[in-house]
DNA sequence: CCCGTCAATGCGTTAA
DNA sequence: TTAACGCATTGACGGG
């Protein structure tokens, strides 16, 4: 069901939500190392997930451990964050969109994920982010479109071609709060 | 079983 | 050259 809450680490929290720095900045960040491109995962230190328990979900951190199954195959394994965990990335997001490598690194530690991990989440963070705010304006302008008087069926045929092409693996963009998207289809 | 979600991966790009 | 970025995609997992 749910995953297992395990407990994460709540110290260092007052750290975490008071902590400065490079605040929204929106270039690159240009830092010291701390991972290196393609090895990204394969540095992950092993580390104390290597002799976890079965009744540990796989939210202990690591990245994608290669597991290998039954025939012989890898079968890649996706770390499921804990609630508290993703409750202080959400906050810390809120706060700033990109962290420079110290607060990554201070962030990781403290909520016991590896520094790619944090990156990659913030990275998948903005990028959900901006989805979901060109998906709105795509919603605003069938309204637009709408109350101009332009025929449904022409609106809902361009839109969807449009919309289509860029989002065609993405359906999950169409949460646009409100009730038009599904009857759009 | 299908589908949505999301961490992870791959690739091209950019900046220092 | 390196590290981080954006974006597209993959693959595991859970819910309906």
């Amino acid at each position: 069901m749910s995953e297992a809450v395990k407990p994460v680490t709540s110290f260092l929290i007052e750290d975490i939500l008071s902590s400065k720095g490079s605040t929204g900045f929106k270039g690159k960040l240009k830092t010291d190392r701390c991972s290196q491109r393609k090895e990204d995962s394969e540095q992950i230190p092993p580390q104390e997930y290597e002799n976890q328990t079965e009744s540990v979900d796989t939210s202990c951190c690591g990245s994608s451990q290669l597991t290998l199954t039954s025939t012989g195959k890898q079968k890649r394994s996706r770390a499921a964050f804990t609630h508290l965990q993703v409750l202080e990335l959400e906050k810390k997001f809120n706060h700033q969109k990109y962290l420079s490598a110290p607060e990554r690194a201070h962030l990781a530690s403290s909520l016991r994920l590896t520094e790619t991990q944090v990156k990659i989440w913030f990275q998948n963070r903005r990028y959900k982010t901006k989805r979901k705010q060109q998906t709105s304006e795509l919603c605003r302008d069938a309204y637009k479109a709408d109350s101009l008087g332009l025929r449904e069926d022409l609106v809902r045929s361009s839109l969807i071609t449009s919309f289509y092409k860029a989002y065609q693996y993405r359906p999950y963009l169409w949460d646009c709060s409100g009730s038009w998207a599904p009857a759009l289809w």
